[in-house]
DNA sequence: ATCTATTGATGAGGTTACCTCACTATGAGG
DNA sequence: CCTCATAGTGAGGTAACCTCATCAATAGAT
């Protein structure tokens, strides 16, 4: 009667895993909950902790490659930075060779706080990640680094 | 002068892996875009879609249950299950033993769909991972439920 | 047995984070 | 300079959540 299954197409000869989909999901939905917890205390959602990131790390970027880095329409980029000037996290500089154009850059306060968050989130992750021996992290690494990277380069 | 990183506290001692999130979170993005690609076709949410595959492959569901499942507010799975009604995939069925609940149970119709959809997210999956060699994929699913099985015991 | 507190689902209404479309100012190519 | 494309944003809309109030039904105490 196998289990309360009922119909069940494309098995037998390809296995497919569907459970390991699943469990990155499992272990993505902590992580990002765990990340939104962690933006809390700064009152950022997950899109600004990426915004800040980008333009924090990087060098200044423009709003329409932010918008593109962060794959939500220019529009919503705006609101998103709209929201990380108003905590003095960023300013909007013009761009002197294209006066369409601005840049986003990290204001002092704005990089001190990044560094405040990646370094709450680097202790996130540290929890989560903690019961895995080093060389298991290891193997994640390099597996899911193959993952990402063969997804890039045949598109 | 270390890369544009400026400031960086946690360091040294502890190397915590931040990759590692990032790895994880980015093979999620892709299989959470191509999950919600593969529901389109059949106009669901992907809220919709996990509670069709919950009271699809399970037994009928209470309302209730069904939305802490999702980890949503029981409202909020009131509205997922008026969708999936209006469908005709699920329907509302009462408990005799208590009349203030009300089941939700898959029609065979859901079942049925909820059986294709497994089939086109299988293959999606089987993309996704098609380039990792076969020891790859047990050892990342191996760990990944370490870490997910670690997660649930503790707390 | 009834009274009270709790519980399951839902109506009403609000918030948030997106979106598209239209508009303005600027730039680039004939 | 005239047209067409591009960068950002105002206006307005939508989807998917939320909380709070409501109503019926149950469970537990007196």
């Amino acid at each position: 009667m196998y289990s309360a299954r009922g119909l069940d197409p494309a098995r037998d000869d390809q296995k497919v895993e569907p459970a390991l989909a699943d469990l990155v999901l499992a272990v993505s939905r902590r992580l990002r909950r765990r990340w939104a917890d962690g933006l809390a205390p700064w009152g950022l959602s997950p899109h600004q902790g990426r915004a800040l990131r980008a333009v924090s790390h990087g060098e200044r970027l423009r709003l329409g490659d932010l918008a593109a880095e962060l794959r939500i329409a220019p529009r919503s980029a705006t609101e998103v930075v709209d929201g990380l000037a108003e905590l003095g996290l960023v300013v909007r500089v013009p761009d002197p060779s294209d006066r369409r154009a601005t840049y986003v850059e990290a204001t002092e306060a704005g990089r001190r706080t990044n560094a405040e968050i990646i370094a709450t989130r680097n202790a996130d992750a540290e929890t989560v990640f903690a019961h895995l021996p080093q060389a298991d992290r290891t193997a994640l690494e390099r597996i899911l680094r193959d993952l990402v990277d063969a997804a890039d380069s045949p598109r």
